[in-house]
DNA sequence: TCAAAAGTGTTCTATCTACACCCATGA
DNA sequence: TCATGGGTGTAGATAGAACACTTTTGA
């Protein structure tokens, strides 16, 4: 799909609203950074074009309003399901809040984002307008959503170094290698299957399974198939310095 | 000042609102953990005692409304001047925000959480319905605050590990014991001052002043002055596992 | 000259990286 | 039997904890 400019606003902003009562009146968005990292090497977010005003035919990340009966978290477990067809997510935490009045040109909107992790073997249709963008080549993304994306990047990349997160990324059963690639898909650099390894089989997050992978179409050694030891999050390691 | 059982509710939950036009309403409000951790290793968090329902009388968190026009930070800003004198802070950050429909009993109020730091050396007159209550010795609180305070110590245990943020707990110039004594307070166990030295000082977090301090009266070395490189947040040591 | 407090030097250990080497499979 | 990919063993580097020892002050 091409990138097209935004046109120029139709609407003036609405500015500040109040009811009667003297009650201010805020319209709370969640924001889902929905993420998927492949053993291909690509990280990749879930995104959807808009087609309307403001930043019309820009990126935007999936999102929708909070009803006054529900919590943010069902909010974007509902609009995920409505908008982008996805009905399962492996992990999902808060990011942030964002509440400057200036973020929306048009409304008055306050936006808490959140970080949304599926298997990297998760398929599923997706409706014409919602598309899978690579982290690292992202265009302009209408409103904040560009920096919301980083905060989630940069997010998980710590989170895979202190707990055992990557339970989200992977299926059930997984090979070292692919582990290893998808690591480096988040991370930016290389990460050793080897002593990827020892790390998470030190700090038991490693659950061997005995299965073996069948080896390439060009032979090579067949992989042994692991498994995460616990599929809810927890802190594996906890931070070097300043310890008992 | 004595801890009360709230009484029983004397108004009925209000429940979901929506205006005319069948936009939700929603409180939104800044809810502040004021820390102060002291050389004497005592770690303090600044309350309010309420005077209504629900939780009358109980313990409960600065906090208040944000309004139209304004972000979430200058809420609370705001609120703090207002309510506890507070004018100066070293440091703030989102910790996250809370929107169980079931958090407040009485009205559907959002709340966003921020940790603020103080240095231990900063006083001021508090009005007489706020106190510092120590923080591993905390009452029952008001509403999900307990929680609240809970999740900044813990983010704040995190940060002093592989962050500059002890900045924000100093006055500009100090000793090393003071600092180690704080830092303890936080953590809930000892630091050795000799090793936070050196773990400071080879990551460039520490400028020597060349003063000295005025020994105690009963002798001792007078102690070196020492004061942070940089007195805004930065990452001083990046996680362990998975470097490049 | 002694007690108190601060600072330095040194050793020990845990943990991660790098890299050489061995293993299992298909062509 | 060789290329390919996977796994193991081991040495080196780094950082932090522990602790003995030295320095500087007041009484």
């Amino acid at each position: 799909m091409s990138q097209i400019q935004a046109s120029e606003h139709v609407h003036a902003p609405s500015g500040p609203v109040r009811d009667e009562a003297g009650v201010a009146k805020y319209r709370h968005e969640a924001i889902a950074v929905v993420l998927q990292s492949c053993p291909t090497g690509e990280c990749r977010v879930l995104c959807v074009q808009r087609t309307r005003e403001p930043f019309v035919d820009k990126w935007s990340l999936p999102s929708g309003a909070m009803e006054v009966d529900e919590s943010l978290e069902d909010a974007i477990t509902r609009h995920l399901a409505a908008k982008v067809n996805l009905t399962s997510m492996s992990y999902a935490e808060q990011l942030g809040t964002r509440s400057d009045p200036a973020r929306d040109p048009f409304d008055r909107t306050i936006a808490t984002a959140y970080l949304v992790l599926i298997p990297w073997d998760q398929e599923w249709d997706l409706p014409v307008d919602a598309s899978w963008l690579l982290v690292d080549e992202l265009p302009p993304m209408a409103f904040d959503h560009q920096e919301i994306v980083e905060l989630a990047v940069a997010r998980l990349q710590a989170k895979l170094s202190y707990t055992n997160i990557g339970f989200a990324l992977t299926p059930e059963e997984f090979r070292m290698s692919d582990l290893a690639q998808s690591y480096a898909a988040i991370m930016g650099h290389e990460v050793s299957a080897t002593n990827l390894q020892r790390i998470l089989a030190r700090r038991g997050q490693l659950k061997a399974t005995g299965k073996k992978a069948a080896p390439g179409a060009e032979g090579g050694r067949p992989a042994k198939l692991f498994s995460f030891a616990q599929r809810s999050l927890e802190i594996t390691d906890q931070f070097a310095t300043l310890r008992p």
